[in-house]
DNA sequence: TACCCCATGTAATCAGTTACATGATTAT
DNA sequence: ATAATCATGTAACTGATTACATGGGGTA
């Protein structure tokens, strides 16, 4: 029962639920817009694991609410199993990003498909880097109380803003057209931050 | 069996299979060491796979070589199918940070536990660049006839940078230490690129 | 000859995704 | 009354990870 080996994805609904008792759907709500981005998990995920959780102790359901709700609370157990989890390391980062594939196979793709791609593309992360500023906009006030969350949303601003400034330095073979004028960095020597 | 639908991990190996027949051997390398970083894919994924299309067509393997090296080839199924892949979008980005999970979460992690994956995590980021800047020095003569690969390697180095910028700006309740004297961001208003 | 690496594969498990079924509540 | 949304859950599948089994071939 002690030996309830926590895998990421449960460990982040126990951290949620360091804050109150909360039930699936709110958690995947929070998860969402939280972590959303960098640590996707699915409805069917949250109910699978919570019911995993609270079949070994580690939250116990509470009484059913309104529409059905049922929330969860954090039992000492819980607690343990999270810090457990917490005193590991967290494992390496992974990146799945089908389009670098296309760029990585983009000699063996007809020239206009690749071109598509990388405008389709860019239009997501301009999109989400919008997105990102506008919460930024409304929650620089933050600062101090919520320096983890805003640690995460300067994450994402800085990665958005990584991409597009790495889209306009793509040649025209795979971008579909002239790179903009930024140090073309293909002359040679290991590359520079220009921040 | 035209119908068979590939997955991208497939179509990967398909892709690297237009440069000529490869062993199952030769693709785990090869696909290790060229889309690794972006699209993980395993020793079994690759083996199975291979059968898989092999089955339907996609490749034909030839004759077992010196170690039972058995090299298979695209067959022009295989070439269409690829192609069909190739004429969707891809899909999008995923990332999966644990790390950024535990600054999430970061509020209830005890703080020495947090500062020491922050530099465990930093440290990792800057092996990852300094690799990448290696194979940047030994490969910028590559210039025009391998725009596809530079430019997946110039995405890596532009993500390292941009992961070890944004270490540099965590405010001491994360980081453990004073931030850099960087644009501190935190004053309001959207973010803009330093670029 | 002994050992290590090359090379192919199988088995078992876990995690993640998609689709669907069901019923409660609120809004129109 | 009807539709939309909230909320919980199940089923089926696909993909990914880990571990292991097996044997060839080169090297010390």
């Amino acid at each position: 029962m002690a030996d309830f080996t926590l895998n990421a994805t449960a460990a982040s609904l126990l951290g949620f639920l360091h804050e109150g008792p909360r039930t699936g759907w709110d958690l995947v709500v929070i998860t969402q817009e939280q972590i959303g981005e960098f640590w996707s998990l699915t409805q069917s995920q949250v109910y699978r694991e919570l019911a995993a959780m609270a079949a070994a102790g580690l939250i116990v359901a509470g009484e059913r609410g309104p529409r059905d709700r049922r929330p969860y609370a954090l039992t000492p157990v819980g607690r343990e199993a999270f810090d457990t989890w917490a005193a590991r390391e967290p494992g390496p980062d992974t990146l799945r990003m089908p389009f670098l594939l296309y760029v990585a196979l983009g000699r063996h793709i007809p020239p206009a498909r690749l071109h598509a791609a990388v405008r389709a593309h860019r239009a997501r992360h301009e999109a989400q880097l919008a997105k990102y500023q506008a919460i930024h906009a409304t929650c620089a006030e933050w600062g101090a109380d919520e320096p983890y969350t805003l640690a995460t949303l300067r994450f994402g601003l800085a990665y958005e803003q990584m991409i597009l400034d790495w889209f306009a330095t793509l040649p025209p073979e795979i971008s579909g057209s002239a790179p903009a004028r930024v140090p073309t960095s293909t002359e040679g020597g290991p590359a520079r931050s220009t921040a």
